[in-house]
DNA sequence: ACAAAAGTGTTAAGAATACACCCATGT
DNA sequence: ACATGGGTGTATTCTTAACACTTTTGT
């Protein structure tokens, strides 16, 4: 195994995939593509590729998430590494290291590009059989999530800059995957101070209007005192 | 950049590199070695290497800190991924994947195989300059053990099977780099229920003796409350 | 007897939880 | 007038933070 000292060193293949999440009709949604190529062919599985010399993996997962799926990396609220997989045993095709990344959007509108593979958001708790290990990322990426939102203001990605705290809570519980005590939420979350009242009202439907906030910063923010 | 797709697809370099830490009279410690190649022949560095097509990560880890540093990762208490870097700017050989580890262990002993490389224990309050950006790696990594410890019983992997509540409150200062009040915390830490009193008690020195404690399990786990 | 670390409890302030009703709007 | 989601307060329990003296040992 010490065949960069004889001039034979051979690295493995190098991929990044993405995990991309937004928030659809009170669900939590990840991006994915069907495969148009073996392995897999068909199956669903979350927007990747090869990541060759001279390209940073952040670059190489720009590019891949730009033309399996349309989505620029610009209309993302927030990226971050996620985790790197060994695929040893994973891709039929051989070695491979796989490094993810995870991103948070909102009405992240899907261009359907030339080279694009019917790019679909699919709600986390209904997700088909998927190509590879990605359930197993996904899976990861979610744990990731949940704890972020609790010791981070991460909600902001998945928000419009105004939104109601009726919404705010709402991401909370799509992530968390339970219901909270709007009182109590609502209480907490204002204490922290990392949202303010605008003088905006937001109308809609048969009830009474509700009052727009906004995140004071549109960037990661760590919470004085975790949440939940 | 699709030369994939022509089969003419060239990886990066992988390399991995491993951050392991001791608590060394009371002090937080991070394993170096001095380089005997070039780039950066004679500065200290983090141990680490080539991966090789057909290697995991992991093995890749295990392989390079056995031979730079004689340690065996089984002396290790906790070993888990940390981040991957992108080294395109940072190795003057050229663009290069540098996958990172961290590592926990204690009484970790040195041993100086054929090929290692003078490794020693230095306290991360008083690192020389680096080779690479590994200064940087460090400093991540500490940032990410300091939050370990606050969530998750990761101590266990940097104390003996037996130890005092004195040793345990001097393991969370070196990493937190704050004093504790001896009460609060032993308060704190006997509430959370994941030690447990032994019948044995430690003699050392001129004053009065310590009953040793031990963790409950030897293996990662959430607190259920956060911890300072 | 002294030095040195071990061990121990109380009080006050702050945070989390549980819980139910009125408000403003559209139909 | 009713249905719908928006908005609000209090009492209780739990958690944290601040704080100082006695005990046991070796020399």
């Amino acid at each position: 195994m010490n065949n960069m000292y004889k001039g034979e060193y051979v690295p493995p293949t190098l991929t990044v995939d993405s995990v991309i999440f937004q928030i659809i009709n009170a669900q939590l949604c990840v991006l994915l593509i069907a495969r148009a190529q073996e392995p897999f062919r068909g199956s669903l599985a979350l927007p990747g590729g090869y990541n060759a010399v001279g390209e940073t993996t952040h670059e190489a997962m720009k590019r891949t998430l730009l033309a399996k799926a349309g989505i620029s990396t610009d209309s993302l609220g927030l990226i971050e590494q996620l985790y790197t997989f060994d695929t040893v045993a994973r891709d039929p095709r051989g070695h491979a290291v796989s490094v993810t990344y995870m991103g948070l959007g909102k009405d992240l509108t899907i261009k359907q590009s030339k080279g694009a593979q019917n790019p679909v958001f699919i709600p986390v708790s209904q997700l088909p059989e998927l190509a590879y290990d990605h359930d197993e990322i996904i899976k990861y990426s979610h744990e990731r999530l949940r704890a972020k939102i609790t010791y981070t203001n991460a909600a902001f990605a998945l928000l419009p800059k105004l939104f109601t705290l009726s919404q705010l809570q709402g991401v909370y519980e799509a992530i968390l995957g339970k219901e909270l005590d709007k009182r109590n939420f609502r209480k907490k979350f204002l204490s922290l101070e990392l949202i303010e009242k605008t003088q905006k009202i937001y109308k809609e439907g048969a009830h009474r209007p509700a009052r727009l906030y906004k995140f004071k910063q549109q960037r990661l923010q760590e919470l004085s005192r975790s949440f939940e």
